[in-house]
DNA sequence: AATCTTCTTTAGAATTATTCTAAACTGTTG
DNA sequence: CAACAGTTTAGAATAATTCTAAAGAAGATT
């Protein structure tokens, strides 16, 4: 167990060492709640009040800036499927999701499953960047 | 043109009427600007201004609630790419979206050129709504 | 280890988009 | 046209996010 936390956190060490993130005491805090089991989908509210709830002080601003210069550095994903919230995704593999409109929830659709036929070209001088699914479910 | 021009007023009026909306001076204005011309996709904000520019009076608050009621009466669609952002598309048939990042710009990809497939059963107790697809692109 | 420089964090103010509120107003119906 | 229910509106309120400027911590340099 301690020798798995110490490599986890070695890990991610490193992986913020790649983005040029220095490794400060709040970037480890939260890299580990959000990589520390399997993947997530978070809120900056959300991950703030976990941080607060486990007992380390981590302000709100840096929640979000920490959330954004992750998304910079690729190891998060930002996922738009509702207005008045940002959702951010721990797998940044290809894959899509549906979201249930009755309770904000967004739930993964593996990559390999789902596929996306008969694009048109995009517009001249534009490259395709991402191609994003929602799949907007609610109570039937 | 004057003939066109009370044809789609008439027609307006229905379309208020069916969706149990009374056809006040602001909605018509609104549904005008709105529907008068083929397809669009605005912002509250923008079509405020559009109407404000037009020498008609409306309030914000006025526009977000006729947009809003013209969401749930099925004439509007609205369209989530970006979390700041809440566009209105004038277009509710089966079609999705390429959204150019760099001008935060909607283009419309017609219903029947793409399909979306292998989409795995969702969960239990819930339905399909709709499936929205947004082909994010930038400058190449 | 002391120092310097640069990157980070932070509290709180500011901004942006949107919704709410309560009072004034208008369309519809009898 | 009176009466009622539905609408509009200015402005306050809210929510999510970003900004600011000052204090704090990392990493390199001596």
């Amino acid at each position: 167990m301690a020798e798995k936390a110490a490599h986890a956190s070695a890990d991610l060490c490193q992986r913020l060492r790649a983005a040029a993130l220095r490794p400060t005491r709040q970037r480890l805090v939260l890299a580990e709640l959000l990589f520390a089991r399997g993947h997530r989908h978070v809120t900056a509210e959300a991950l703030h009040a976990e941080a607060t709830r486990a007992g380390i002080g981590v302000s709100l601003a840096t929640v979000y800036n920490t959330l954004h210069q992750f998304t910079a550095a690729g190891i998060l994903r930002q996922v738009a499927v509702d207005a008045t919230r940002t959702y951010f995704d721990t797998n940044v593999d290809a894959h899509q999701h549906f979201y249930v409109e009755d309770s904000s929830m967004l739930i993964d659709i593996p990559g390999d499953s789902i596929a996306v036929s008969g694009l048109p070209q995009p517009p001249k001088g534009t490259r395709i960047d991402r191609v994003d699914v929602v799949v907007r479910i609610s109570k039937a």
